[in-house]
DNA sequence: CCGCAACACGTTTTT
DNA sequence: CGTGTTGCGG
């Protein structure tokens, strides 16, 4: 590693090459080093530049060393444009920066490192939303709870709010255990951990809850972070749940070099569990905090910030700022009101082709944004008709499809035998005759004894609990993994990914699939093999599909972009379109319902960030009529076209009556959505923070350790002695003949002498 | 084990 | 109106 060397320590004071294009406050942001910084970056400010600058900046002055900084990001994307950026001031020295990366990345690193202190191996495996889903579905069942009342998606994001929240099983009260199956929220929540803990497993909350708990315990490994981190800093703090401030705020204690930047106007997350109020308080939470404004807008035209400004005015608490511009005024924005959805996105195409008629526009510099993915449909439908290439941004991704997830579980399998939920998606996967039941014994096995499936399958087959032939497909599967268990230590992960595929079937299920999405899935399986060739262990390529998730598919020729709002966070385009600002739509009928003032506010956030993507041009839509659930329903402009400043926009309907026909449908009918179906009012969103709890440090959780596969005897139990009659679901009433450990030679009445193993039988 | 019909449900989404 | 899930019957 090696830092660009400045000529001398002179022209660095002068004007280092970082600081060349800064604005004032920009380089206030770069120069002021220590001590706790928050940096207000509007829309468009610079904030990246300003970011990464600041990075170079302490590398250059020798503050710190690469690996003593660290930079947290929200998203990888975000988390790849700094390290690029930062490679472009300081060359390979950004190779030097392991602590660059998503909270969760960094987390999982943490973690890796330390997982014997929360009771995990370095080995644990990452699950997806999927897989976190059918093992609470389990749990569930296991309780004697109906799923239908109690559905698992409602514990996963109740468990999820309180990850959010910082707060472990022991921590919730009394409340918060009566948000599920009246009162048993804390018992199922145990219940997961321990389950995630006996799999050698974490969530995606695990990577930042875990790494609380061990800062929150272990003094050393809190004084040790704290020591090397000499400077760290936030992107988009404005995001941050409580558990990444309290892990921030431990991180930054000793030393108090933090620096976060963030707008408070762009917080668009609190439904998953961020807390503007992070960003609101900085100043009290770190006294002496430097509070510097990024102001100055490099993108867009003063109409569009006008308008965007004027909107965003109507929220309550803001920190304020006040966005200008150096550019010309530019056009106003447009406001058209169109008769339904259909015409919305007609109308939408031909002010795309007009554009590139016009002024030869770029159809990549151009964007839908829509509030809610379902948005998407018409205009991809319409789109298609007319042959206008686009893309939509968001929905499946690459590691979501089937059988991707199939072929990680086979490598998670051999990775980490102890996966239960990756050896259960494949045990019969191709086809191979292993059936519900079979499945079942493995499982109540595992469970008697505490072990995990792999195990509890090689242990059955010493028995006769399964049928002969359900009994052989068990015992080569079992052998199968055992041999790519050994192949991987010899051979390179991609070719072990090869000839796992081959060997276990999965190829042969799908080239003997003749439908037109089998060779796709052929191909997805080549691609993900070639994906695997870029890291140096199967741990790490596994590691990089938990946390990595976007794929980015390489785009044919220029395309108009479809996405939601959210998604268009940080990105920005030439023209942009935002179609469906009706109330019930945007506002959403949800956020109108539900979440009171503040969650009205957040929809204003969105409406601002949606307007602030525009560089040039913007055209907001509302339709008087759209289909919602195939109903038609006429729907009134969106509240926020009225709080839109006239100066800034012009107005289009293309209805007769003009504007007076919408304020009369407006006074005329209060609820337009009164007669639509509505959520059945059970319980809140997906997960919906309610108070912030106060924490206490946790004095060390003790994890209880569960008894390695391997460490396991097999001793049998000790309430079966010979000649005792039994009795066994398959064959019957017997009487114990031999006994091995606990394997069981019993002379069933009717069936005969079988071996079983002593979990099965009942005493009779 | 698969296919079909009945049924429930319906923001925003990263990691 | 669509989609995804479940449960039953072949």
């Amino acid at each position: 590693m090696s830092l660009p060397q400045p000529a001398d320590a002179q022209a660095v004071a002068a004007d280092p090459p970082y600081l060349r294009d800064l604005n004032p406050a920009q380089r206030e942001a770069v120069l002021t080093t220590d001590g706790p910084v928050l940096v207000l970056a509007g829309a468009g400010t610079g904030k990246t530049a300003a970011l990464t600058a600041r990075l170079a900046h302490l590398l250059y002055t020798r503050k710190a060393w690469p690996s003593e900084i660290l930079a947290v990001t929200f998203t990888n994307k975000a988390a790849r444009e700094m390290r690029e950026r930062v490679r472009a001031h300081v060359g390979d020295a950004v190779e030097g920066m392991p602590w660059l990366g998503t909270f969760h990345a960094i987390g999982a690193k943490m973690l890796r490192r330390h997982a014997e202190r929360v009771g995990l191996q370095s080995n644990f495996t990452i699950l997806d939303t999927d897989d976190q889903l059918r093992l609470m579905k389990q749990l569930i069942v296991a309780a004697d709870l109906d799923e239908k009342r109690w559905p698992a998606r409602q514990l996963g994001g109740l468990i999820d709010g309180w990850k959010n929240k910082g707060l472990t099983p022991a921590d919730l009260d009394a409340g918060e255990a009566e948000r599920f199956a009246n009162g048993r929220g804390q018992e199922m929540y145990a219940a997961y951990q321990a389950r995630l803990l006996a799999l050698n497993a974490c969530d995606f909350g695990d990577l930042l809850l875990h790494v609380l708990t061990l800062l929150r315990t272990d003094r050393d490994v809190l004084e040790s972070y704290q020591q090397r981190f000499r400077y760290i800093m936030v992107d988009e703090y404005q995001d941050t749940n409580s558990v990444q401030y309290l892990w921030l705020r431990l991180l930054a204690q000793e030393r108090k070099n933090l620096c976060c930047v963030g707008d408070d106007d762009q917080s668009i997350y609190s439904w998953r569990g961020a807390q503007v109020e992070n960003i609101l308080r900085f100043e009290r939470d770190f006294p002496g905090a430097a509070v510097i404004k990024l102001e100055q807008n490099y993108r867009s035209t003063p109409h569009i910030l006008g308008a965007a400004s004027g909107v965003i005015a109507n929220n309550g608490g803001r920190l304020g700022k006040t966005l200008w511009t150096e550019l010309d005024a530019g056009e106003k924005l447009r406001v058209i009101g169109i008769w339904d959805g259909p015409e919305e996105a007609r109308r939408v195409g031909e002010e795309i082709e007009a554009a590139q008629r016009r002024d030869g526009l770029s159809l990549d510099r151009i964007a839908i944004l829509v509030r809610a993915q379902h948005q998407t449909r018409e205009f991809e439908d319409r789109f298609i008709a007319i042959g206008m290439p686009y893309r939509i941004v968001g929905g499946f991704r690459f590691y979501e499809r089937a059988e991707i997830r199939d072929a990680l579980a086979y490598l998670r399998v051999v990775a980490q035998p102890a996966d239960d939920l990756a050896f259960e998606r494949i045990v019969n996967t191709p086809k191979r005759g292993l059936g519900d039941k079979a499945v079942q014994k493995v499982h109540q096995l595992a469970r008697a004894e505490g072990i995990p499936l792999m195990l509890a399958a090689a242990r059955i087959l010493d028995s006769d609990e399964l049928t002969p032939q359900a009994r052989r497909s068990l015992g080569n599967l079992v052998g199968d993994f055992a041999r790519w268990r050994d192949m991987a230590s010899a051979l390179p992960h991609p070719e072990l990914a090869r000839q796992l595929l081959d060997e276990s079937g999965y190829t042969a299920m799908l080239q003997a699939d003749k439908t037109a999405e089998a060779a796709g899935r052929l191909e997805n399986l080549s691609e993900l093999v070639r994906a695997m060739e870029e890291y140096e262990t199967l741990g790490a390529f596994l590691e990089h599909v938990s946390l990595v998730m976007d794929n980015e598919g390489a785009a044919a020729g220029p395309q108009v972009t479809i996405m939601t709002i959210h998604a268009a966070k940080g990105l920005e385009y030439d023209t942009v379109f935002l179609p469906g600002w009706e109330e019930g739509l945007f506002p959403s009928q949800r956020a109108l319902d539900e979440g009171g003032q503040a969650s009205l506010e957040e929809e204003r956030r969105l409406a601002y960030v949606a307007i602030t993507r525009a560089r040039r041009r913007a055209t907001i839509l509302h339709a008087a009529n759209r289909r919602i659930y195939g109903q038609w329903t006429s729907s009134l402009p969106s509240r926020f076209v009225a709080e839109l400043p006239p100066e800034h926009i012009e107005s289009e309907t293309t209805m007769s009556g003009g504007e007076s026909l919408w304020r009369a449908n407006w006074s005329e009918r209060a609820d337009p959505f009164g007669d639509v179906a509505r959520g059945t009012g059970r319980g809140p969103g997906w997960q919906r923070a309610a108070s912030t709890g106060t924490f206490t440090p946790e004095p060390a959780r003790v994890v209880e350790a569960r008894a390695s596969a391997i460490s396991l005897g097999n001793k049998g139990r000790d309430d079966v002695s010979l000649g005792l009659r039994v009795f066994h679901q398959k064959f019957g009433y017997g009487t114990i003949a031999e006994i091995e450990g606990n394997k069981l030679e019993i002379d069933f009445e009717s069936a005969g002498r079988k071996r079983v193993m002593d979990s099965f039988v009942t005493v009779a």
